[in-house]
DNA sequence: GCGACAG
DNA sequence: ATCTTGTCGC
């Protein structure tokens, strides 16, 4: 029985590092999509040939980190139904540590993805929503650019709580928390997450009138920015976009179910 | 030693 | 991530 890891070394985070570094070099900061966008003057967007959004999850079995459930749903774009789910339960050999999400939760998902694109071709998404950062990241390579690079299909991080971006960037919780606050007043209200530098690393987005607290997106691959919140905007029903709630709320029933892995 | 800490 | 009931508001 091989060994939970619970301490990786300082030289193996030393070499997740370079292997976010490594894949890097592949992510695309812009609209790379198999649909377009058309911007009719006010901020009213359409999305032409926009079909089938994913949404990725995993969901952990009472105290046990290592034990979890792993989940890909897609939804019919614009009507927003869920028209596939698919679980599978994985044994996690890694801990979670800030930073390095990825190689904890990577590998299940890349599975899901791969058995939907073989035996379900025509619904496989053109963009996928993920519950983690994307290049709002210490190094700009979150789960969700890592996801994305190694499906090599468009993601988009969202992040509903903020992680911090130290190294001068003066992007720190209470700045942005404050700024936030100040700017984001309705609905649809984005602010961006600007360092001192000029970098951009994502957006604040405040996804309803009825919601303060707002979620954090930023580009995980192939699709920019702008585009990253024009899709989240059109997919939140609540504070949390469709596809990522429907991921976690069906792996949890499914845990609640108590029933078998089953790969469909 | 202290603060920070996606999921 | 997860443990958890009621409750306030539209």
């Amino acid at each position: 029985m091989e060994k939970y890891n619970n301490n990786p070394s300082i030289a193996q985070r030393e070499e997740w590092a370079r292997v976010q570094s490594e894949l890097k070099l592949k992510l695309i900061e812009t609209d790379a999509l198999n649909f377009t966008k058309i911007v009719n003057g006010e901020n009213i967007v359409e999305f032409r040939g926009l079909n089938y959004i994913g949404g990725v999850d995993l969901s952990f079995i009472e105290n046990h980190e290592e034990d979890a459930i792993a989940t890909l749903v897609v939804l019919k774009y614009p009507s927003l139904e869920v028209i596939y789910e698919n679980f599978s339960s994985v044994k996690l050999k890694i801990p979670y540590m800030t930073g390095f999400l990825a190689f904890r939760e990577v590998t299940p998902l890349l599975d899901l993805l791969q058995i939907l694109k073989q035996r379900n071709p025509d619904i496989f998404p053109q963009v996928i929503i993920v519950d983690g950062n994307g290049i709002l990241h210490p190094r700009r390579f979150g789960f969700a650019s890592h996801l994305g690079v190694l499906a090599n299909v468009p993601t988009i991080g969202v992040g509903k709580n903020f992680l911090q971006i130290d190294d001068g960037e003066n992007l720190t919780m209470a700045h942005v928390k404050k700024a936030a606050r100040e700017k984001l007043k309705k609905g649809g209200d984005t602010y961006l997450l600007q360092g001192q530098s000029g970098m951009i690393w994502g957006a604040a987005v405040r996804s309803l009138d009825s919601t303060t607290n707002p979620i954090f997106v930023s580009i995980g691959h192939r699709i920019s920015l702008e585009t990253s919140i024009q899709v989240v905007l059109k997919c939140c029903r609540y504070r949390v976009p469709e596809p990522t709630r429907q991921a976690d709320l069906r792996s949890r029933e499914y845990i609640r179910r108590g029933q078998k892995a089953k790969i469909t």
